[in-house]
DNA sequence: CAAATTAGTGGGTGAACACCCATCATGGGT
DNA sequence: ACCCATGATGGGTGTTCACCCACTAATTTG
């Protein structure tokens, strides 16, 4: 009895497809979780940001996160409009808004975090910790190595 | 001097977002090769699928890659339209389809799956022979569990 | 002070994608 | 023979997503 489901074994065999496949499907888990709250993944990136680096300024964020500065634009107003977030004129430079996590901000994050764990949780169920500190070692260098294309040299 | 590029921390230390974004820029990688070849993915995975499990009726084709089967049709549209598969009405049920990969489709997939593994060399290229047999089995064991997600009890 | 530049915003576009439905031909069951 | 189920196909829909342009307000530069 074969598995009629089962896909071609020389795609299997890639470890892209793989890595393609998976990451898929923990992507869309996770927005699906999200969209029970009207959210999307990019909601739960620029809080992350927010906390992580403190207050931005609304482009650097765009920049920081790779995405377009109209598309922020659209994503600071729901999490504004949810009062997550508080954006704020910058007095010295009033073209720019400094934008601020706000502490319902940092609660929802937290909560973010925690359905992202879980679901983490369920994709890399059939490992064990090691197994799981050596893929995400792994992939941290294969990630590093991707963000990092043009490694110039460091200087006539 | 901080790459204001830089991801949040707080992302880059879940494993399913370096999955997510390792697994999409392969994907997308792989993607824009096949694009110049007027291909797509699916192009790829229905001759590897053939190639793997001989000639498939049309509907178990579609069963198999999980596509639904108007869109399988357009894509043997396509692969046809290019001599790389044929497609014969079944004279046993003259409803069926049997796909059948050509000489031409075979040749099509070794170059297809010769992008692939140029790709994953990319990608992979900061890992050595040991760590790639590594990730590869840790994600070939999330997968299998990924794509066996019902285990039911084998009987009442 | 005029001109060019930058930040944010609104609106719109187009590709990719997964889905769904109606139709037609065929086959099986009664 | 008749009715229902099935395989293939064409056509269409809605969503998501990244991207781009135009406009306004504010600042910097010459």
């Amino acid at each position: 009895m074969v598995d009629p489901q089962a896909p071609p074994p020389s795609l299997t065999a890639l470890t892209t497809y793989l890595l393609s496949r998976t990451g898929k499907t923990a992507r869309s888990r996770l927005a699906g979780r999200f969209a029970e709250r009207r959210l999307r993944l990019w909601h739960h990136a620029v809080l992350a940001a927010l906390a992580d680096f403190g207050p931005h300024a609304q482009r650097e964020l765009a920049v920081r996160l790779a995405v377009d500065p109209s598309d922020m634009a659209k994503i600071l107003d729901e999490l504004a409009a949810a009062d997550r977030v508080d954006r704020v004129r910058d007095p010295a430079d009033r073209r720019r808004v400094t934008v601020t996590l706000t502490e319902a901000g940092r609660a929802l994050l937290a909560e973010l975090d925690a359905e992202a764990a879980a679901v983490q949780d369920e994709v890399l169920a059939p490992l064990d910790g090691d197994e799981r500190e050596q893929l995400n070692a792994l992939l941290a260098k294969v990630f590093a190595h991707l963000t990092e294309p043009s490694e110039a040299p460091t200087a006539p």
